[in-house]
DNA sequence: CAGTGAGCGAGCTTCCGCTTGACTT
């Protein structure tokens, strides 16, 4: 009889179902979905309902037809897709690919890969529940209608570049980086003095030891000193202990938004490289699948990792838990990610090691005991004032989790007022205290962190704005779009005050600071301050954060049979594509655009805006008699920011630093940054040299050594062809015009007697044999 | 390579979500 089909979604559980289910059933995968709106006109026919038209991509062509051929020959085709909203509409797609009846065809899901879940799973068919397939058709129908309805508008409305986009997602996710900037650069920093003493006493050896206690919060210098002040002469005495006991629980094992974030605070991973060797690591057997939203272990996955908390540190440290999902919006099709086996601990990926320890240590902390903690908090009384000081200290009684793992936090979730954990010596109520000094501190209120790539993904995870599977792609495309940059930022020095008393004597000094400094952060350019700027004044509703909750809520509505899915469409569609309408007709271009002064030479009005090739300052207006002056914004200039006098800087340049044979030196910034001509030739100033202070001395032997450089490279030059031979890091090459063409190897020798009928004959050959490029699109008929 | 800063309006771009290779350098 022949063999039963099944279609997973991922060929590497195809492989391990196969093993599981046996000798009836081959398992095939079919790589996510397999159908899409193709997109002439959106692929979706607006006036008669929406009704999509979908297309095999190009991409899935050759899937579909080995699905096609595997399954004429089989028995049964059963449908394992995902247990998802996607998952279920790539099992209708497939029913529609492989003439299958979906009313008739067997359904299976499971939401982990094991034996009995799987065989659990072959006992209890249904079939496509066609009710969820609209909710994600719907889903795809309005995130195509936002994304190829808004994108055009920008085409439209802004003169820079033409590659700009616009989506719910991740219009939303650059939202979030610009308000963090704005509200970052509108931040006043507040401060306050932070009393803090220093006490000696003696620890159980009779041995001296310090600690160290807190005071108040003092909000200005006057009122911190007047404190210090009464302390003069003071007796210091505990005037009550209390022991608390505390505890500390594990977190909850990996999704894929908690190990971005995990692996970005601990091993300082950007999205896109934590998933590529999660997907190496998967793909070797070694994790569960990675793209998920569940906290969920499977029962034999548990009980493989109490073995392995008991054979290590003992049955004492075992603790079984269930973790509940905090976010509405997850689908849970999967597994929380941990490893396949838990006794394994090296793995063979590169690079993979530190990802890997990192899923075991948190999978293994999430089912072990809690850490017991013994919180001691000692009041100390002042003898010539009323306040007091508290001295706090912490002891381990109970290491439980924290033997293997401890979440890091990002720095926004640091409290200031929070404490280190350190030991106290024993203390007795009524116990005399040495000071040995006590200091008010100068300390500043923080602005908001900018945003990392994670903590971005945290912050979209918890507005229900994007999927595991999207995450670093979205982040990808916004700085693809150059809407966000990723960068360091150095700080700033600052200065603070500290006020001493020791030995009864008051001091003040200045100390100084670095601050602001901040590493690997997304930063929104201009263009993505302007657009965002546009899209939340035309088009509010998209942009809102709670605009993906709500309409998911009426995809759940779908999904229950309540709501009709083109009728939901219908009520988004009507108002949005009058916005758009709107928009298009009426919506001014946009500029972004920002007085800052007046030139004193010309008298005329200076300001910042966006222009053809991006951000920049410009002195009068095109409607003047005479030309306007413009001048390129700095990369990690803004107009939002940007000073008058910063602004007038930049028209320092081009300069003319004096002759040279004959010709002026000119320096100047550039397309490929700053350069210096000389004789209608132009050569790159490296970073060594700043364009602003370079003065002739200095640019003439530059201008002298570069020629020669380039000279040396140019080994032939067929002036009239205007066709250059030069010598580069991969041998000659033939420059003609913007192009380059290769020299074949066995030609490479000689190089500098091929005749100009040799080197056209290349150039021929060259771009009549281009390099294979990857597969480019073919428009579907 | 090193200008430009707006507009002709050819022909192009663009979304989110599910999955991996097969392309370069």
């Amino acid at each position: 009889m022949a063999k039963n089909l099944l279609i997973v979604e991922s060929p590497a559980k195809a492989k391990t179902i196969e093993k599981i289910l046996g000798v009836d059933f081959e398992v095939k995968s079919c790589f996510g979905h397999i159908r899409d709106l193709e997109k002439d006109e959106m692929g979706i026919d607006v006036k008669n309902k929406f009704a999509p038209r979908y297309i095999v991509p190009e991409e899935k062509e050759k899937v579909v037809k080995e699905l096609k051929q595997v399954a004429k020959k089989s028995g049964e085709v059963w449908l394992a897709t995902d247990e998802d909203r996607e998952g279920e509409a790539i099992s209708w797609h497939l029913c529609e690919v492989l003439g299958l009846d979906p009313v008739k065809t067997k359904r299976i899901v499971f939401h982990e890969i094991t034996k009995p879940a799987i065989e659990k799973a072959v006992k209890t068919p249904r079939t496509v529940d066609m009710n969820l397939v609209y909710a994600q058709q719907a889903r795809r129908i309005l995130d195509r209608i936002v994304g190829f309805e808004l994108s055009p508008v920008l085409w439209r409305k802004m003169s820079m570049r033409n590659n700009l986009s616009a989506g719910r997602v991740q219009s939303v996710a650059v939202r979030l980086i610009a308000e963090r900037e704005r509200s970052i650069n509108a931040f006043h920093a507040a401060s306050s003095f932070k009393v803090d003493a220093q006490f000696i006493a003696e620890d159980i050896q009779n041995k001296k030891v310090g600690f160290r206690a807190e005071g108040n919060k003092y909000s200005g210098v006057g009122e911190a000193e007047a404190f210090l002040k009464s302390c003069t002469g003071a007796r210091y005495t505990v005037s009550d202990i209390q022991v608390k006991p505390a505890k500390k629980s594990p977190a909850a094992p990996f999704t894929t938004s908690t190990l971005q974030q995990e692996a970005s605070r601990k091993l300082g991973y950007g999205v896109s490289r934590t998933m590529l060797l999660a997907q190496k690591l998967y793909e070797a057997g070694y994790i569960s699948y990675m793209r998920t939203d569940s906290v969920n272990l499977s029962e034999s996955a548990i009980g493989d990792i109490r073995e392995q908390i008991t054979t290590s540190f003992g049955a004492d440290y075992v603790h079984i838990r269930k973790y509940k999902n905090k976010n509405e919006s997850a689908q849970e099709a999967h597994e929380a990610i941990r490893p396949t086996y838990m006794d394994r601990e090296k793995v063979d990926i590169a690079d993979g090691q530190k990802l890997y320890e990192l899923i075991w240590k948190r999978t293994m902390a999430s089912q072990m005991a809690d850490a017991e903690l013994e919180k001691t908090i000692a009041k100390i009384d002042i003898s010539t004032n009323r306040e007091q000081l508290t001295a706090q200290g912490e002891v381990l009684k109970f290491e439980g989790f924290l033997k293997v793992y401890r979440e890091d936090r990002d720095d926004d979730e640091i409290n200031d007022e929070e404490e280190s954990e350190s030991m106290l010596p024993p203390l007795a109520v009524g116990q005399i205290l040495d000071l040995k000094l006590m200091k008010a501190t100068e300390r500043f209120s923080r602005p908001q962190p900018r945003y990392t790539e994670a903590s971005l993904v945290k912050k979209l995870e918890e507005l229900g704005i994007g999927r595991p599977s999207t995450y670093a792609p979205t982040i990808s495309t916004i700085l693809k779009r150059g809407y966000v940059e990723k960068r360091d930022k150095e700080g700033v020095k600052r200065e603070y005050r500290v006020i001493t008393l020791q030995s009864d004597k008051i001091k003040m000094v200045t100390e100084s600071e670095n601050t602001g400094a901040e590493k690997s952060k997304l930063f929104p350019t201009d263009l993505g301050l302007v657009v965002t700027d546009f899209l939340m004044q035309h088009f509010k509703d998209v942009m809102d954060f709670g605009f993906t909750a709500k309409i998911e809520g009426e995809f759940d509505e779908i999904a229950d049979g309540k709501l009709k899915w083109n009728s939901m469409l219908d009520e988004f569609y009507v108002p949005f594509k009058k916005d758009v309408q709107n928009t298009m007709d009426n919506a001014e271009r946009i500029k972004g655009e920002r007085e800052l002064g007046t030139d004193p030479e010309s008298g005329k009005k200076v300001v910042a805006r966006m222009g053809r090739y991006g951000p920049m300052v410009q002195i009068g207006d095109v409607k003047d008699e005479e030309k306007p002056r413009f001048a390129k914004l700095k990369n990690t200039q803004s107009i939002e920011t940007i000073s008058y006098d910063d602004a007038m800087e930049l028209f320092r340049l081009p300069r003319t630093l004096g002759d040279f044979e004959g010709s002026p030196i000119l320096v100047n910034i550039g397309r490929f940054g700053p350069y210096l001509a000389h004789d209608s030739k132009f050569y790159s100033l490296g970073k060594e040299h700043d364009p602003y202070e370079i003065t002739f001395e200095e640019a003439e032997p530059l201008v002298i050594e570069k020629r020669k450089a380039k000279e040396e490279r140019t080994v032939k030059l067929f002036e009239k062809e205007k066709i250059q031979l030069l010598r580069g890091p991969y041998g000659i090459y033939i420059k003609k015009g913007l192009r380059n063409f290769p020299i074949p190897k066995d030609r490479q020798e000689k190089a500098a007697e091929l005749t100009i009928e040799e080197v056209q004959k290349m150039i021929d050959e060259a771009i009549a044999n281009p390099p294979r490029k990857a597969p480019r699109r073919k428009k579907s008929s």
